[in-house]
This record gives C-alpha cells, sequence and structure tokens, in this order.
DNA sequence: AACACGTTCTGAACATGTTCAAAAGGAGAG
DNA sequence: CTCTCCTTTTGAACATGTTCAGAACGTGTT
C-alpha cells in the first residue's frame, strides 16, 4: 500500500477510535450503538467494522494505545522506591491516575473471564500485552530478596493480584475510589510483608505448598 | 389464582425451563436462541419472555434450584470431618460433583464481574442464594479455633475462595478438571493452615492489617 | 348461556451487533 | 486515457435478544 493511502487508512481508524471514545465517554459503552459511532464520523457502520472486529475490539484499542502510554510512567513508578511495597503501590497507583477518566470503560473489557474469549486478559491474543506487564513486576522484585523456589512465580502472582485491585476499583463506588486506594495500600503492605516472611526457614513447609500448587495450574 | 391453573403454569415455566437446559447443554449457551427454547417447548417466544425476564435468567433458574438440590450435600458436606481443610475439600469437591454435568452453563453466569448486575454472585439480587451459601462456610468453622479479630471474616473470606477455585473450574480445560481438583486441593490446605497460623501471637501485627483491610472493604 | 376479568400466549415489530456483495476510489501500468 | 487491481466504503440484509398490543383461555358470577 502507498506510504499516503497508509496514513489516510491510520487516520480514518483513529477517527472512528475516537468518536467511538467519546460516545462512551458521554454515555457508557452499552448505551452506544455501532450506527452512531459510525454517524459521528460520518460514515457507513460497515466502515467501522472494516477497521474493528467488533465494538469490544474498539475498547480493546483504546486499552492498547493506552498501555503504551503508560509504558512511561510505570517506568518511572518502579524505580521511585527501594522498597517493594512502595514500587507496589507505585504501579498500582499509577494505573489508577492514568484510567481515571476511562475507569467505566474498562468494565466492557473486565466482563471477559473466559480465557479462550480473544479480549480476555487471560486470552492467548493479549498475551503479548499481558507479558509486557508481568515484566513491570518483574521489575519491582528486582534487588528484592526472595526464595528461589518461588522467584519465578513471584512477577506473576503480583500482576495477578494488581488485576484483582484493578477489577475491585472498576467497579468500586466509593467518593473518588478511595476505598480501591486503601484496599490496594493495604493489601499491597501484606504482599510485602509476605514475600519479606517467605524468606523465613520457618514458613518453608507451607512454601513448598504454595510452590507445588504454583507448579500445577501455570 | 386457581390452585390447578398453579400448577399448570407452573409446568409450563418448567417445560420451558427445562426445554433451554437440554439445549444449552446439546449446544451450548450462546449457539441457542430464544426462538428454538420457544419451539421446542411448543410455544411462542413470547411465552418464554412472560416467564423468564430473560435468557440469562434461564441459567439463573437453574442455578437456584441447584443450590437448593445442594443443600443436602453441603450438610453432609459440612459434617463430614473435624478438620476445617477436610470440610472445606468436601464443601468444594460437592459443588464439582454436582455441577459436573453442567459446567460450562455456568459459564454464562461468571461473566457477570459487575455487582450492579442482578445476576453476578455479588449483587443485591443474588444476596439470598450468597448468604445462605456463606452459612455453610460458618458452619465449616464452627469448633475451630482462629482468632476473635478475624472471624467475623473468614465465612466470607472462604466463600470467596471457593467462588475463585468454582471460576477457575469452569473454564478448566484439563482432563476431568483434574487441575481444579489439584487446585482446590492444595490451596484449601493453604487456607486451613493459614487459619491455624492467625491464632498464632507471632503473626499478629500481619493479622491486625489484614483486619483494618477487611473492615475496609466489606 | 352470557359476561367480566385475570392469566397465559401469540407473533409481529423493534433494537442493535454483525456480515457481505457490490460500488466507489485511487494508484500504477500500458 | 483506460484498464487493472487493491483498498475503502456503502447500506441493505441478517441474526437474535427483547417488547408489547392484543388474542385466546379459563374461571367464577349473574
Amino acid at each position: 500500500m502507498n506510504a499516503r493511502a497508509l496514513v489516510k487508512s491510520e487516520e480514518t481508524r483513529a477517527r472512528i477510535l475516537d468518536a467511538a471514545l467519546e460516545l462512551f465517554r458521554e454515555k457508557g459503552f452499552e448505551q452506544t450503538t455501532m450506527r452512531e459511532i459510525a454517524a459521528r464520523t460520518g460514515l457507513a457502520v460497515g466502515a467501522a467494522y472494516y477497521y474493528f472486529r467488533s465494538k469490544e475490539a474498539l475498547v480493546m484499542a483504546f486499552y492498547e494505545t493506552a498501555q503504551q502510554e503508560l509504558e512511561p510512567l510505570l517506568e518511572v513508578a518502579v524505580g521511585s522506591s527501594k522498597a517493594l511495597e512502595g514500587r507496589l503501590r507505585a504501579l498500582v497507583e499509577a494505573k489508577f491516575d492514568y484510567f481515571a477518566e476511562n475507569r467505566e470503560l474498562l468494565g466492557a473489557l473486565s466482563s471477559h473471564v473466559d480465557p479462550r474469549h480473544p479480549l480476555s486478559p487471560f486470552s492467548e491474543a493479549t498475551k503479548a500485552i499481558r507479558e509486557r506487564d508481568i515484566g513491570y513486576f518483574e521489575r519491582a522484585l528486582e534487588s528484592v530478596s526472595m526464595p528461589k523456589d518461588l522467584a519465578p512465580y513471584l512477577p506473576r502472582l503480583l500482576w495477578l493480584q494488581q488485576m484483582g485491585l484493578m477489577l475491585y476499583w472498576v467497579y468500586d463506588g466509593s467518593e473518588g475510589q478511595s476505598k480501591s486506594r486503601t484496599l490496594a495500600e493495604r493489601s499491597l503492605k501484606i504482599t510485602a510483608g509476605l514475600v519479606r516472611l517467605a524468606s523465613v526457614p520457618l514458613v518453608r513447609p507451607i512454601r513448598r505448598i504454595l510452590v507445588e500448587l504454583l507448579e500445577g495450574v501455570i
């Protein structure tokens, strides 16, 4: 394809996505129809489907660029502290802050628990995003002492916890999602405490069981 | 309403539900249309909607009667052991076994993470079911020693863990859901271990934080 | 029998996500 | 300029969950 044509195509795609996100923010994901999105872009419905596989794919496209825009912020977050707790809190808070405007929109994605669904955060299709994201938790653990046997699983476990926090946050109706913030604060404090505890020789037996469990599941 | 009419009405409702469940099992929830369900019952679509608010409400109706049928089985399960771990395992395994035939069907329900949605396991509408279910975990904890401050939260926490296990199980593609079974086994062993550990004076500070967290969230 | 009235049932109509055959556009080749 | 080929766009058609005005039914009353 032509370079100029490529640019134009990408512009059209962006215009559709922008219109969609505007409408999603204005009236919610479910209340917005594909016909409205197309109309606001000045195109027919078919055009929207030419660029996006489905209505939900629009949300996914948003999520993908968001994840890219987030990268420098996560970069800063992960380096903001020497302690695990501080790093984890910075990571989670960076996401809370970044997605604040579109919090409810993420609800449209979080409904996919089925790992076979391409839009699920656990699907094969979203693997690239997921692994990159897990990488930040790997870095948060850098120079943190932890038992050898648990080490390979910890980044993914922390990521999972953060996904849980995000999920809670998406549906958190409290003022300014304050409940989520304290939940994050306290649960991450506990997590950091447990990671420290995990190296204590006394807890080895229980850690053994945990590692066995993880081997079977992941 | 007439007694005879009431019986007939309930029979029709049951016929619709049966037809629906048959079809769901034959070709999956999504692949089944309301028109097919009505046709198999020998009625028009409208009739199905007279008895059930929505397609998903059919699954919910199934779940409600299932929960009732499960009660005697859970009763047995909760009394099957003196130890917490044994009781929890019996409870979870009773559910796995009972729902085995309709495992995939539960996927249609589990997609509702949004607590505002009436079919969510966390919604106001499903509160009665949920509280009854939590009651079994309360009973599983009977005559198990645990710290006072944590006691009010434990049943709900155990219920939550079991919900997580059920969710994993619903999408578990391994032969006979063996992965879920080992996951349940091992994670419940850890849970029971942690409950025992929670009473140890040394862990009081970390338990304090956990309790604070729970106060803020529940 | 005729009527009134609540319950049950009908099926067309509607809303909306999605598909698809065909039209329109545009760029390069001859 | 015309033809070809690929990309983009159109908009009607489709599938399916859901609604709803009205028909049919059944039962008790007069």
